[in-house]
DNA sequence: TGGCGTCTGTGCGGTGACGCACGCTCAGCA
DNA sequence: TGCTGAGCGTGCGTCACCGCACAGACGCCA
């Protein structure tokens, strides 16, 4: 194919028909996300949406207090920047960098445009969006109810799913707030992971060893996101989505 | 007018161009919700939308042990089943009638056909949706950092938000649930409010006797929320809104 | 009017997470 | 080669919340 590779990597991009693909390429600028960078602050006016290849990026609250707790995590199965088009340009959540990679990015306008064709795209955002609102809403019970063991898996798993292989580049510190507890919480849940052979790390580096053990460990919240997430997006075969907009949903009523 | 006044109590409804709400007056129906109805379990084909009018219904995240907790409150500002048009037809959550009251409800494929128009309907719903997106939001962070006096507070006044009157018609055991939490933590929280003169109850019946105390005692969470929300649904002049689909949108970007 | 059931109040031990403090260890660099 | 700092390990007291258990209080209905 002419295009390029990579931007296949994204589960969105990958999905739309060719037409509408061959008609954002030539808009589709890739690039590269180092660790830690903000991509937007609460509520700035986003220029751009990024569709990550093999970047991850998390969608954090902050408090007033600068306590903070991500409330999902975004990799190449979506996109950063549903506010653009929900309607509201901008968020109260901080978008950091989480593992560096790459992302494409598409001028705000340039898609708003597509969506007034009525398209492909819009359907599949919005079916996006609605995984990261079930991820969302899954991340607000597991901070009522699971510990921090649990958690912790949880949010390997996670990460894992949005990279290939099975390493993470961070460290304990980084991930505590992510998920908005101590540091110290971190290294005593990893060191039982390590224990049981389940994981290896070593400064800033995670290795995941046994990852089924890990799934049997992670609270039932990693595998409720991933099975919706799968029957919002089975982007196996992305012409399976060529189908028009509205009138595609299956009409189920009566 | 000729419409019947009720239909104006619910936001977006109210807000829809009057073309719009004369093509969908005769679909809506007024249905009463019993406190406790469940409109659907997750997994559930919608096959409504349901907008309230001065009834408060909770989405609720239950986990596999039977602990739940809800993840947004949504009353006359909004709808039930953003699904049904986010392309999923159905979510994770179960909706559950938390004041006793009433709602529109518009069959699925009705709403769809309306967006098939591709007119204000779809504009609206949408940002709706990014308002309720940052309550879930909101509520993840909460239940990781605030304590729950704090989460008591913020709860009453979301709920409040959502009626007319400054009372509230449900027992501790009923919050307890929505919050996650133990019924007795909602009792020590609910006296300690009693005590500084903040609200009144007696068997399911509270009174909130003095609001702006009662918001300084709420974490910053409902604020975030309810300005967020304001922000997204400015209803006050519903013409305002009536602007073209995706177009309309100010070109911010350059 | 008496009884029953719902709603609320309170106590107690247990525990998971916090805040703080400090020590260790390894990679990278001068 | 030795220093420095980032990353990880560990202990200790404190606190919020939990689970359980039971007691009082009020409303409603027979």
């Amino acid at each position: 194919m002419s295009e390029t590779p990579s931007l296949q990597k994204n589960h969105l991009l990958a999905a739309l028909p060719s037409e509408v693909r061959r008609r954002l390429i030539p808009h589709l600028e890739l690039v590269s996300f180092p660790l830690g960078k903000v991509l937007y602050e609460p509520g700035d006016i986003l220029r751009y949406v990024y569709f990550p290849t093999d970047s991850i990026v998390s969608l954090l609250y902050v408090m007033e207090n600068g306590a903070a707790a991500d409330i999902s995590v975004v990799g190449n199965e979506g996109l950063i920047g549903v506010a653009l088009f929900m309607g509201g340009e901008s968020t109260s959540s901080r978008a950091v960098v989480q593992c560096a990679g790459y992302a494409y990015r598409l001028r705000a306008q340039l898609l708003k445009d597509e969506f007034n064709r009525h398209g492909e795209m819009l359907q599949l955002t919005l079916r996006y969006t609605q995984a990261l609102i079930t991820q969302m809403a899954q991340t607000a019970v597991c901070n009522r109810h699971h510990s921090i063991d649990q958690q912790l898996c949880r949010w390997l798993l996670l990460s894992l799913d949005r990279l290939s292989g099975n390493q993470l580049t961070m460290t304990q510190e980084l991930i505590a707030n992510m998920l908005g507890v101590r540091r110290e919480g971190i290294t005593e849940a990893a060191r039982k992971l390590q224990k049981l052979g389940v994981i290896d790390y070593s400064r800033g580096l995670i290795t995941v060893l046994d990852r089924p053990r890990l799934e049997s460990l992670s609270c039932e919240c990693y595998a409720v996101v991933k099975h919706e997430t799968d029957r919002l997006q089975p982007y196996v075969h992305p012409t399976h989505l060529s189908r028009p907009v509205y009138p595609g949903v299956a009409a189920h009523t009566q």
